[in-house]
DNA sequence: ATTCTTGCAAACTTTTTGCACCGAT
DNA sequence: ATCGGTGCAAAAAGTTTGCAAGAAT
């Protein structure tokens, strides 16, 4: 489940002409190498094992600037915490483990093209989605 | 788009056992008026133009008192805030208009059928999910 | 009479901002 | 040298809570 990384953050950010300073090198490091879908408190946390001393504002800020340029993503699931991934090269919507809270991508073609007919039969084109499924496993084992 | 209302809020919070205030009736009142998916703050000011004085902290706990009966259903869209409405009889989903900000119901059995679907193929169950279609017109007139 | 609800103010949590300083370009 | 980024502390914004008084049952 580990995505293929064509290009780092830190690439993407030079191309946006945002400056790599220490903390934000530190910062885009975590969130590369991020798997989950961490809030500012956890990245803070993580970033802080890495180099204490970066304050939790800046955290926001650079999650706002590289929200800002689209190199990354902003969630909200039901626990109210904006929460963050590098974007994605390919869409995709989230299981959330009701019990567990582990957040897991998957992508469905027939999802997403019966979205598109929806929309279009409403009188609408989509500008984005959101899909996310609250499940838990299945006891079959 | 006025959605046929078989039981009113007064009448279901009666069932839970839970105390109908001026305060309360007037919050149901409003949330029952509702076609749209209002914050906390909106409902405030709803009720206040109906019955002045009464606090946002009773809003606050009202809200999550419904919420606990299942009685209105929570959503928070892109905006960060939570907003309500009442628990619908049957579900639906949620296209918002990014041009307006306009909230519009729907719902697709062959979405949620292909929804159950994909969760089955990946081992979960869905306890419950969330889809939302940011949208805009079409301009096509 | 009892128990739930309310108002108010204070506290809390999450996020933003003003400002002086520092560092990347 | 310039302009953007950072730390810090204060402020905002949204929500919750303790407590004493009041109202519904």
């Amino acid at each position: 489940m580990t995505k293929a990384k064509h290009e780092t953050l830190i690439d993407r950010c030079r191309e946006s002409g945002l400056r790599i300073t220490g903390q934000r090198r530190v910062i885009l490091e975590v969130l590369d190498a991020a798997s989950d879908h961490p809030d500012v408190e956890e990245l803070h946390r993580r970033v802080g094992e890495i180099e204490p001393g970066v304050n939790i504002a800046t955290v926001y800020r650079t999650m706002n600037k590289l929200a800002e340029h689209d190199l990354i993503e902003r969630h909200m699931f039901d626990d109210g915490r904006l929460r963050y991934e590098p974007a994605p090269e390919e869409h995709h919507d989230h299981f959330i483990d009701v019990e567990t809270g582990e957040v897991i991508e998957f992508m469905s073609d027939e999802i997403e093209r019966l979205q598109e007919e929806i929309a279009r039969q409403h009188g609408f084109e989509i500008v984005s989605h959101k899909l996310e499924l609250y499940v838990k496993r299945r006891k079959t084992d």
